[in-house]
DNA sequence: CTTCATAATGAATAAATATTCATTTTAGAT
DNA sequence: ATCTAAAATGAATATTTATTCATTATGAAG
């Protein structure tokens, strides 16, 4: 894997998991993990990554990673729900995932999954019944299927 | 109303309705506004109303106001629909608004509106079947029943 | 109406962050 | 392997943003 791709995956890891207050603040805990950069190169990677610099109430500024706003618009859950009941099947080869589905569902299903705009997912072709999707150098299968119920709740239940 | 809730105000307005993309040029729209003040009130601001500051794809870096995260997972939705049936009316005396509900049903939805946490609302009182709901000076019914349909939507069908 | 305390603000400055420009690395193409 | 174009990076710097410190407003209590 390319040596920004790790980085940023490490970025995006430290942010979600503890508090970081500054550029500089991060680029040490970067160090301790084995990464060399400047500043400049992590305010590049943090603009890639969409971090944004947010005040809190308590912990004074800190850095978060954006939430996918499309997913969590009530409006569009209970078709959400109704399209996951289409869902059959998943399986990966290498950073592919192919996702199948009943008869007619795939374009829409796809649609909703390229809507979500989710960082672990590059893009996605769908046929009929079936949708190849394409992940992120360095996801897991793991990541994916985190990716995927957190676009479509109800497939918790089915994978 | 106090002028600094009064820029507030506006600063909120602002933002949500362009993109803003440094302090300076917020600061040159609010003076256009006719309110005066230096880029340090206008930093301290934006830490109190919790704007963030954040890489868009496109527009280079963009201020942002936080959506409530508390009102839109999935999970407690069913629940706060259910809970919106025990709705009944909603009236406004200055900057209170009186929210009633069938007996019973007052504290599980004043818990609802105080868990969203919403900027419009600065607290409230529940009863049993009564919710005075106390607004932020400055707020408009209309602002204040936009909230609460964003907090509850299934309020929407009711007001 | 004073006095006192607290809050709000601006000017200057410190601190943090983005960008420019030059250099190095990388990945193809020959 | 060598060349070339594109991408990635660092050092220096420009820009932006937060804070400090001093001053001025605001409001409560006497």
């Amino acid at each position: 894997m390319k040596e920004r791709t790790k980085r940023q995956l490490e970025i995006r890891k430290i942010i979600l998991n503890e508090s970081v207050h500054s550029q500089d603040e991060l680029l040490v805990k970067l160090k301790q993990n084995g990464f060399n950069l400047t500043q400049a190169t992590l305010s590049r990677d943090l603009k890639m990554l969409q971090v944004a610099k947010s005040p809190h109430p308590v912990k004074g500024y800190v850095y978060s990673i954006p939430e996918n706003e499309t997913n969590n618009r009530p409006a569009q859950q209970s078709r959400i729900n109704y399209l996951a009941d289409g869902f059959k099947d998943l399986n990966f080869s290498g950073s592919l995932a192919v996702l199948r589905t009943m008869p007619g569902y795939a374009s829409s299903i796809a649609a909703v999954i390229d809507g979500a705009n989710s960082w672990e997912i590059l893009g996605t072709i769908a046929g009929d019944d079936t949708i190849l999707i394409v992940q992120r150098e360095g996801i897991s299968k793991g990541d994916l299927i985190q990716a995927l119920i957190k676009i479509m709740p109800k497939l918790k239940e089915k994978l």
